[in-house]
DNA sequence: CAGATTTGACCAAG
DNA sequence: CTTGGTCAAATCTG
């Protein structure tokens, strides 16, 4: 096999995937109520295709020497897909901030439904004794708390979190804590978002023995995967099956084959872990891992990937 | 004084 | 209506 350059391979297949879902997109008309593709498909779809810019345009600033920070070059395309920054307090409903999506649209506050569609995994954390009621706060990110409240049913209240650096950074990760009420030494975390922010990615000094952007995609997923095979790990729900533990968020195509749904999900992986899932990493081909898998909306839900894995490249 | 936390109010979804 | 998530003014802290 071809040893392509590594930077090029993960650019390549930003733009492909990129490209794909714009293609999709345009092949669907919008105002066609027969369209195979649901309103959160299209969304999905559009989500796939900023984000793609936006790891590409990271891959490139990343090798550049002079790495120009992200949220200078393009602030607003950080700040979320789509939406201009104003003022942070018109951030959860803009009338007219939505210039890529749903121009004209009546709905288009779009934000808590984008927000849905982040990457989401919950873990479960244990406190130490000796270590106190401190919670498990000491992740490597740094947050702000904004809110608490009680939930039905539980003991305890959960906590909000979002990104100490969401205004400056326009970083929107957060994460909710809740301590079970089963074992109070459990706190429950639920991570939604990467991190946009320079918390998610290296340090711009250690960036001339390994490709650059490998280290820059790679620097999050691997406090992700230290994180992971330090904890107890637990995935909730189908939302959470579906993203269950991306190393980067994961892009997604649909395609509609004979009343049920096509769907191909890729991501990002540390190479040890692609191994774990493929036997075809011998080769040293690729780090990235796509799925495929089927589900029919008529059928019960089946959240397994069931189907294949296949190395992508 | 700047940044973080607290906490009641607000809002969208169901 | 209830509920979970977020906002933002008030308050705290270093």
């Amino acid at each position: 096999m071809e040893m392509m350059n590594w930077e090029h391979m993960n650019l390549l297949n930003e733009l492909i995937h990129g490209l794909k879902a714009a293609k999709q997109l345009q092949a669907s008309p919008s105002p066609s109520p027969s369209s195979c593709l649901t309103t959160e498909m299209k969304e999905t779809l559009l989500h796939n295709i900023v984000s793609s810019f936006e790891k590409a345009i990271l891959m490139l600033n990343g090798s550049t020497t002079q790495n120009i920070p992200m949220t200078e070059l393009a602030p607003d395309l950080l700040a979320h897909p789509g939406r201009v920054p104003e003022s942070p307090a018109s951030i959860t409903e803009s009338p007219r901030s939505d210039e890529f999506f749903d121009v004209g649209s009546k709905d288009c506050n779009l934000s808590s439904k984008k927000r849905k569609m982040l990457p989401k995994w919950t873990e479960q954390i244990r406190i130490s004794p000796e270590r106190g009621l401190e919670g498990p706060h000491d992740d490597v990110f740094s947050w702000r708390k904004y809110g608490q409240k009680d939930i039905l049913g539980a003991k305890y209240p959960r906590s909000y979190y979002r990104c100490t650096f969401r205004n400056t950074q326009y970083c929107w990760a957060t994460k909710q804590v809740q301590r079970s009420d089963a074992d109070p030494t459990i706190f429950e975390v639920t991570y939604r978002g990467i991190h946009t922010c320079s918390q998610g990615i290296p340090p711009p000094a250690k960036r001339e023995t390994i490709p650059n952007h490998t280290v820059a995609i790679n620097y999050q997923n691997n406090l992700l995967d230290n994180l992971r095979t330090n904890l107890t790990v637990r995935t909730n729900g189908l939302e959470a099956d579906t993203f269950s533990f991306p190393v980067t968020s994961p892009f997604y195509t649909y395609e509609s084959i004979n009343g049920g749904t096509f769907c191909h999900v890729g991501s990002f992986a540390p190479s040890d872990f692609t191994g774990l899932i493929s036997t075809n990493t011998s080769t040293g081909s690729s780090p990235i891992f796509d799925v495929d898998f089927h589900f029919d909306p008529t059928a019960e839900i089946n959240t397994g990937f069931s189907t294949f894995l296949h190395n992508s490249i």
